[in-house]
DNA sequence: GACGAAACATGATATATATCATTAAAAAAC
DNA sequence: GTTTTTTAATGATATATATCATGTTTCGTC
């Protein structure tokens, strides 16, 4: 995932090859009017993108690479409330209630990032009825998501979290070309970020996995091996 | 709270006193339109207005009476998520997304709640610019208050949870003529419910509170002594 | 390719809070 | 107004998971 740096590699909206996207969607003539004066930036793993209390300018459109979002509790823990990648935009809800950023938005590889004018989107969002309904639709699932997340950390045991958040990570990354290892790197104080865990734990309950047979720790990488097994575990108590 | 069965009791949206909520900001002709081919229901203390997975096939808008909004974990513990008062709306995200809900509502007491048809609802939200809008702001709203409560229940301790449970049913019900009552009356479960914790821990972390000067208890209800001092030990969290 | 810094790993110990058990009080039902 | 059911209260005990401590491995960098 090298890129190199200069405007020149970043399509206007109408060129860009990302599909599943809010910004995707729009018709042609919407595509040219946000990009007509659209920023672009690159960042490099660890970056962030924006700040979480931060004053919001504009939305960010990820042309490549992936995001993570979290929030920092009183004790300075993080917890990681979403991720996002290319197709998927940032920082739309701040700008649409004229608040500051919820949340911070960090790098976890290279990224290429648009940024989409606040003016820009707002007026669009006026004149397109299609878009708000999907700006509606998105705040949906993320809605849904984070109620969902707050029911599993909330009545689930540590092993029924990690579990639950290795069948997240495959939903939202996929696996690589062998089609069982997880196509994403995360440190394991990430993934305890995820769970609402320790590092000490994380690493604990990713070996109690491994030797169960459910998965297998390969460095960074972890290949799952019972995708059943991890389901019937993230659903069901059972320790 | 008492209140006559029967239709003659309920208003249509434009003779409706609330003032504050989604469908109240409507134009005079909207409000006509949604009032048209409106229901109306009663529903008795500890009654559900709908159903966690049901199908969705009408938006409920509350003009008397509050309503709790909760998920059900695997294990059959209850998370409240949210409440809703008189002009808060209902089941709308089910709408929108044509999903079913996402959590079950339950009366928290005698509740006269109207049902607007989806038809009108959407067709509403194609031609009102500013109710889509609205629909935007309250969904951001709702995810930002869902988040926050997720980075509060991983984050904070039992007793900083209960004391958050306090400030947010002030900031949400208000406080009664003494100006320091808790305007809503709740079971200890439904606290525990609210702070993702257990009943007798509730209950001891109450009678801690009241202890130590903070808030006092007669019977179910419950006085804010000290709400700066609630406020420090919640730890200032606000959404 | 050596050095320092992250990240990973593992054991020992502490502790907040759940769970279980029982009784008391209040509310609802009859 | 008595019985039954629900809610509140309190103590004893269990336990999942955090915390602390320490060593090892991996990774980035000069």
């Amino acid at each position: 995932m090298i890129m190199k740096r200069g405007k020149i590699d970043i399509p206007t909206c109408g060129e860009c090859d990302n599909t599943e996207g809010i910004l995707c969607n729009l018709t042609v003539q919407n595509k040219e009017v946000i990009s007509e004066r659209k920023g672009n930036n690159f960042y490099k793993k660890g970056q962030a993108i924006f700040y979480e209390g931060n004053h919001a300018n504009g939305l960010f459109c990820i042309h490549d690479g992936r995001v993570k979002l979290s929030k920092l509790g009183e004790d300075g823990k993080e917890q990681i409330v979403r991720f996002a990648k290319a197709g998927d935009i940032l920082g739309y809800r701040s700008l649409l209630s004229d608040e500051p950023y919820h949340a911070t938005a960090t790098a976890m590889e290279d990224c290429s990032i648009c940024l989409v004018s606040k003016e820009k989107f707002n007026g669009l969002l006026e004149t397109d009825a299609k878009l708000s309904v999907n700006v509606i639709q998105l705040l949906s699932r993320d809605l849904r998501g984070a109620e969902q997340l707050l029911i599993d950390i909330t009545q689930k045991s540590v092993k029924e979290r990690i579990s639950e958040s290795l069948i997240m990570l495959k939903r939202t990354f996929g696996l690589q070309e062998d089609n069982k290892t997880l196509d994403v790197v995360l440190t394991r104080a990430e993934i305890a970020d995820m769970a609402a865990t320790t590092t000490e734990t994380t690493i604990r309950t990713l070996a109690q996995l491994s030797d169960e047979g459910l998965i297998e720790l390969i460095g960074k990488k972890i290949v799952i091996k019972d995708f059943e097994g991890l389901q019937r575990i993230a659903g069901f108590s059972s320790y």
